[in-house]
DNA sequence: CATTTACATTAAAACAATTCTAAACTGTTG
DNA sequence: CAACAGTTTAGAATTGTTTTAATGTAAATG
């Protein structure tokens, strides 16, 4: 099947045009059968090393916050060094293994849904997320 | 009763010599009845405004890790623009308001205990911690 | 089809949070 | 007091991110 039309449509519908540098991102982030974590240092470096090519800064910036706004990528906050993306746009839990700084998704069968019992008056919940840091046993955990 | 010893305690548990300098953060980090949030600009801001005094940048920095290293203070990642920091150092949750960018404790009677079913092989976890968000309800979230 | 216009890409500059550096300072010890 | 270890500081450097402004591209207009 056409994956080229479904990029342009997700692009389009991102208030961006199909363009040859957009559609090779989509290619990067939509194509793989598994979802995926990445900072935008990641996806850089997979454009410049295994595609060869170059895409700036600015772009690859714009388009990723565009699919954001959109709904299509997700941010996770780990850490305040970098922002994470996921392709798993499903509100989920992440497990974050803080040897490798892996940032690995908790399937809904892992845990059990989590029961907000009072919420701030006045407000709307818009997402709860489990974040579960875990380490080797016998590791120092600065 | 004397809080000083307290503060000079504290210092010297996370390896620090107990300055004037350091005493000063002390006592706006531990004073406080209630544990709160804060960013490392709102605590210079703080001593600058409120305290009239000058405690240099990185004076502040290096006290604040050497706290976190300790376990006297909490770092929560909200979004990757800074770090905020936490006097409560209790695991627990948090709500973050997205109107305001307020960061609230989530008291354990407010929400069910949080079961994982199944870990990562060959970790162990050091912490389950929930984030909230929440918002007016009559708001664009963005 | 030529012209206009809107949108894109880019390199580089700007920015903000954080970390590092190196020199001056302080307090303790021999 | 002299020597030393640790401290403070201003400012420089670094890092991730955003903005700018010049140039390019391609859809829309007539
Ligand atoms: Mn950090
Ligand atoms: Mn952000
Ligand atoms: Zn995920
Ligand atoms: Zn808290």
């Amino acid at each position: 099947m056409n994956n080229i039309s479904i990029y342009t449509e997700k692009l389009r519908e991102s208030g961006l045009r199909p363009t040859r540098q957009r559609l090779k991102i989509c290619e990067l982030l939509f194509s793989p059968e598994k979802t995926f974590h990445f900072t935008i240092n990641d996806l850089t470096k997979i454009i410049e090393d295994k595609l060869s090519e170059k895409i700036s800064l600015a772009t690859i910036y714009n388009t990723i916050h565009a699919f954001k706004k959109k709904g299509y990528l997700k941010e996770i906050s780990i850490n305040s060094d970098k922002s994470y993306f996921d392709t798993n746009v499903t509100e989920h839990h992440h497990f974050f293994d803080e040897d490798t700084n892996e940032l690995i998704d908790c399937s809904n069968d892992d845990i059990d849904s989590v029961n907000i019992k009072k919420n701030i008056t006045g407000k709307k919940i818009k997402s709860i997320e489990v974040l579960i840091k875990v380490a080797s046993d016998n590791q120092n955990q600065n």
